[in-house]
DNA sequence: ATAATAAAAGACAAATTTATCTTTTATTTT
DNA sequence: AAAATAAAAGATAAATTTGTCTTTTATTAT
């Protein structure tokens, strides 16, 4: 298993991609998204339907229209994209999926886990999703497979 | 998301169930693994049989027959358990899927999870699946939801 | 106003994961 | 040898995730 969903990978990769168009001033739409990162057009227009209607991201129907990140947004930690999508799960609960599992009634890797998960938190919350702006203008970052 | 498959939680909590089982020196039916760790037990049937076509626990058919764990198995790392059921991805490969990631072409949070994975991998490779037999057998620790 | 553009919404469909039940095979006990 | 036990194997099905295509709605430019 991976660490996030596929849906999830496309959604953060999406959002870097749209951060830095944004970030160049121009909309960019869904075809060029897909086409930029290397992802199924359609099934990556749902989950950018969803991230809009959460206020994640920003959209405009019509001609010139497109999806965009506003100024506040861009300032977003990451762990707000895969929270959205794809849950806490991987910063709170149980690693054995045990619902009871607390300080008081801990699964065998409940202690063990605890750096992990806020490892993993901080990580993504100290990132934001205009982070790869600059790199990724310059092509030393990379979104395609 | 949670970080393991449901397969994979199961697979686990049933190899430390049956660890401490074996400790005590009995073998453990599917039946009873079942119950004791609250999964579903024609799945976790499934579950184990490739377990034990893998070498990873022993059974045996018929009267008295069970699951069990023998002496070097029970040594043996718990990445090995996670790495037989849902593969490395937890450790190895790109986080956001890309399949190009890499050093010299990597993705924007190529460097940020490299500590990440480090960590899980250190963690699941230094417990073993008998590390938790005694607290298990004391109460301290649960398997159930 | 009309046509063109682009996202939103809706309806499916394929693939994978999770789960259940039945039949078969191996082993032990009687 | 026969009966009982318990895992292995096989078949199927529900649920979820991933992916595709069509229709509708909103906006802009002509």
């Amino acid at each position: 298993m991976a660490i996030f969903s596929k849906t999830c990978e496309y959604a953060i990769r999406a959002v870097f991609f749209i951060a830095s168009s944004t970030d160049k001033g121009q909309r960019v739409g869904i075809k060029d998204i897909a086409a930029g990162i290397d992802s199924p057009e359609f099934f990556l227009a749902k989950i950018l339907q969803d991230l809009s209607r959460k206020g994640l991201i920003g959209s405009i129907k019509g001609p010139n229209g497109g999806f965009y990140i506003g100024e506040a947004e861009s300032k977003r930690p990451l762990s707000d994209i895969v929270e959205a999508v794809d849950g806490n799960g991987l910063f709170k609960g149980c690693a054995l999926g045990l619902k009871q599992c607390s300080e008081i009634n801990p699964c065998p890797l409940h202690e063990e886990f605890k750096e992990i998960r806020s490892k993993i938190y901080q990580m993504l919350n100290q990132t934001t999703i205009n982070n790869f702006n600059e790199e990724l203008m310059n092509g030393i970052l990379s979104l395609k497979k």
